[in-house]
DNA sequence: AAAGGATCCAACCGCCCCAGT
DNA sequence: AACTGGGGCGGTTGGATCCTT
């Protein structure tokens, strides 16, 4: 069954021999397409009108690129298909010569067998269940910086300097967060919180447990909550020497925040939510850091230690953004094309 | 060398959207 | 408003090629 367009005709199929090229390349450079339905016979091709359409945008197209992708192509697709799914077009769009359908095929045969090899969901971008655990557990000799001007994170995990030890969220990523002040204590001296609208003070107590509070005067409910679930997450990264996975997703990049507003309420409904509490444990002084939610929303947040200082957590499901993902450098350019792709998309 | 499985990728299919009537 | 055709898109297929045994 032909397409509708050319169900009449009496069309050929399958791969096109060069002679059919040649015919093509020749009426569209000198004829220009106009009407695909009428090309074949203006060609003088017993093909149909889509067939001659594909034909010319997926190989005969002069502006095509030719060979394999570049690793900064690659990362541009992981990138965008992250937010956008399976939209191969808009994705192509990205990349100057390559078609939807070089994209589709690229990712189907390649970057997807990528990222199920790095234990991430190729859909969702996830960190697979089964691959969740093993992947908090690493060398403490690992090292791995990712320093690229576009990345929104700086990652250090050598073993005396382990977690984010600096980050430079923009603002586009708080644009709710107009009157914050900046008060910022942090527990570990290396650690820089560079976006001026956005803060945190964290207080030793003489009881050996941390208060960390949140310096927020805006008066909107999304950003105060993902403020503190940001600061919940930062702490626990500093705390635990972590890698903390899960926590920022797409769906936030769309809601203006790009982090991931909790759906939990404040213990006690208070209008106050910013008190975090780091708990030293016992004689290892190994913190734990526990939020407080309404009863029926404990502990959502988990952190255990082992002998082998490596940690296990446990995170809310809704949460699906991973800083592995970012950590393997795969996630890149955030404050060029993601930027121009949330305005553009 | 040959067979069979795996992979790649060009092309097709079917659906949707939109503009024109 | 309903119909029609063209264009665009994502999913799928199947033949060619590569790889493994």
């Amino acid at each position: 069954m032909g397409h509708h367009c050319c169900s009449k005709q009496k069309v050929k199929r399958g791969l096109w021999s060069p002679e059919e090229d040649e015919k093509l390349m020749r009426h569209i450079t000198t004829q220009g397409h106009g009407c695909w339905s009428s090309v074949p016979k203006l060609a003088g091709l017993q093909r149909c009108g889509k067939s001659c359409r594909l034909r010319w945008i997926n190989y005969l197209r002069p502006d095509l690129r030719r060979g394999s992708f570049t690793e900064q192509e690659e990362r541009t697709i992981i990138d965008i298909h992250r937010i956008l799914g399976n939209r191969w077009a808009q994705i192509a769009k990205h990349l100057p010569g390559r078609t939807d359908n070089e994209v589709k095929n690229f990712w189907n045969s390649c970057i997807k067998k990528k990222l199920i090899a790095q234990g991430l969901d190729p859909n969702t971008h996830n960190l697979l269940k089964n691959k969740s655990n093993n992947s908090t557990k690493k060398s403490n000799n690992y090292t791995h910086h990712i320093q690229d001007s576009t990345s929104i994170f700086t990652i250090d995990h050598t073993s005396t300097n382990k977690g984010i030890t600096s980050m430079d969220l923009k603002s586009t990523f708080f644009p709710y967060c107009d009157n914050i002040t900046y008060n910022h204590t942090p527990i570990v001296p290396n650690i820089e919180y560079q976006n001026p609208t956005f803060s945190w003070s964290e207080q030793i107590n003489h009881n050996n447990t941390v208060t960390t509070t949140l310096q927020s005067q805006t008066s909107d409910q999304r950003t105060r909550d993902s403020l503190l679930d940001f600061t919940s997450c930062c702490l626990m990264e500093n705390a635990a020497n972590i890698n903390v996975s899960s926590y920022i997703n797409e769906n936030s990049m769309w809601n203006g925040t790009g982090l991931e507003p909790t759906t939990l309420n404040p213990i006690n409904g208070q209008e106050e939510q910013e008190m975090q509490v780091v708990q030293l444990q016992g004689d290892q002084e190994f913190p734990i850091i526990k939020t407080k939610f309404c009863d029926d929303q404990e502990d959502v947040y988990k952190v255990v230690h082992d002998h082998d200082q490596t940690v296990e957590k446990t995170f809310n499901d809704s949460s699906n953004f991973d800083f592995e993902f970012m950590d393997s450098g795969l996630y890149t350019n955030v404050n060029s094309s993601m930027d121009q792709l949330s305005w553009d998309c």
